[in-house]
DNA sequence: CGGTGTCGTCACGCGTTCGCCACGCTCGTT
DNA sequence: AACGAGCGTGGCGAACGCGTGACGACACCG
């Protein structure tokens, strides 16, 4: 399957495509034109699709593209590496030109989804954070917080009630590039001091994680 | 594809036109007119495309034409420096015509969204910002910025009392040009200094960037 | 050709943050 | 009730992130 091909394919399906073909010249188009998508090969000619992901994944992180890999690789432990770096999507070759751009518009639909409900103000009871702004209130007086702080404040209020991991915490917060051990918990404590009276909704599930209710 | 095709195809599009034969004349009349795009070829009769790319974007910054480039060149690191050098759009021919007409088209939308909201005075408190003079006074008195300053704290008054990312400051202020070293601390310490008072209202944020807070 | 101003880079130093550890408590299971 | 795994907590040191002053490259102007 050649890069014109595909290109050609997903213009004709409706998308606005630029390529590149090299990693290298893919991340610098990437910086410039802040794309929904990215869409490569786990082998380039000048670097690991993996080295790729986390380049990607690296620039601009509000605005983070999809990650959709193709690879001629069959072992599981590629596929496996290229979740944990944070692609989106995946197929192996041999791979039909419909099945690409179908899961193309899968992701892309996934993407406009995700991207109406993010809300700039969260309010959970007597909790106020604004994502902009970092800036988190709790009954009005405002709660300094340091960034691991924060970033792990707002992971459990958006998905509050429910449980997250602290694997799921960890990867979301750190990035994957710690060694997981207390750090959740710690962070959590000084979370908990800091939130004072509110600090109580983040409640530990034990074995699995935190959570964050709202009474 | 003759110029004389591409002026009648944008002219029929709804485009006001005005062409040129070669670099030097397109830059004076680029001056003369301050246009919205400035559509070229990167081979030039009297110059190469990057060096047109740069007197453009150095002339007049406060309103910088988007440059849109068209190249025979299938070179990716053609590609690459080209968007180095501040391009917005760039097409390899051949290139259909109704393909350059929709890319412009898409160029025009995106410069007029992004001016809509453009206001002329910018007032923060005891800051006024006139972008268009290019001038900042603080309680009255007006204040003597540089380029980079001027172009950052209007970035972070526009954006005011959100957190603006180094990644972010550096691709809107410094075109993605920059090494992103520490060019952004630097500049924000010589705005602060510059700014007496009001210099306080230039928050760190720890981990992220800075943002410009309304007391 | 020297003078001036801007801007990017570097190195140094300080304060904050954060990851880790160790100890002791809590909870769940048998 | 007893035991062990899981978790809270306090403290500590290292690393990080940032402010700052200085320097040099470069463009512009006289």
């Amino acid at each position: 399957m050649l890069r014109a091909d595909l290109v050609a394919a997903l213009t004709g399906a409706g998308h606005e495509v630029e390529s590149a073909s090299s990693g290298q010249a893919g991340i610098a188009l990437a910086r410039a034109s802040a794309p929904d998508i990215v869409l490569f090969d786990l082998q380039l000619p000048d670097m690991n699709g993996l080295e790729l992901c986390r380049a990607l994944r690296a620039s601009g992180s509000s605005r983070r593209p999809s990650l959709f890999v193709l690879s001629a690789a069959r072992e599981e432990p590629d596929r496996l590496a290229a979740f944990e770096a944070g692609v989106d999507d995946y197929v192996v070759k041999p791979h039909s030109m419909r099945e690409v751009v179908l899961r193309v518009r899968a992701l892309s639909r996934r993407r406009s989804a995700a991207k109406a409900p993010t809300v700039e103000l969260l309010t959970l009871g007597a909790l106020r954070i604004d994502r902009a702004a970092r800036r988190v209130a709790v009954e009005g007086s405002s709660v300094e917080l340091t960034r691991r702080e924060f970033d792990l404040l707002l992971r459990l209020a958006e998905r509050a009630d429910r449980v997250q991991t602290r694997d799921a915490l960890v990867s979301e917060v750190w990035g994957e590039l710690t060694d997981s051990g207390r750090v959740v918990d710690t962070t959590v404590k000084r979370l908990r001091k800091k939130l004072g009276r509110m600090g109580s909704s983040i409640k530990t599930v034990r074995g699995i994680g935190y959570k964050l209710i709202v009474d």
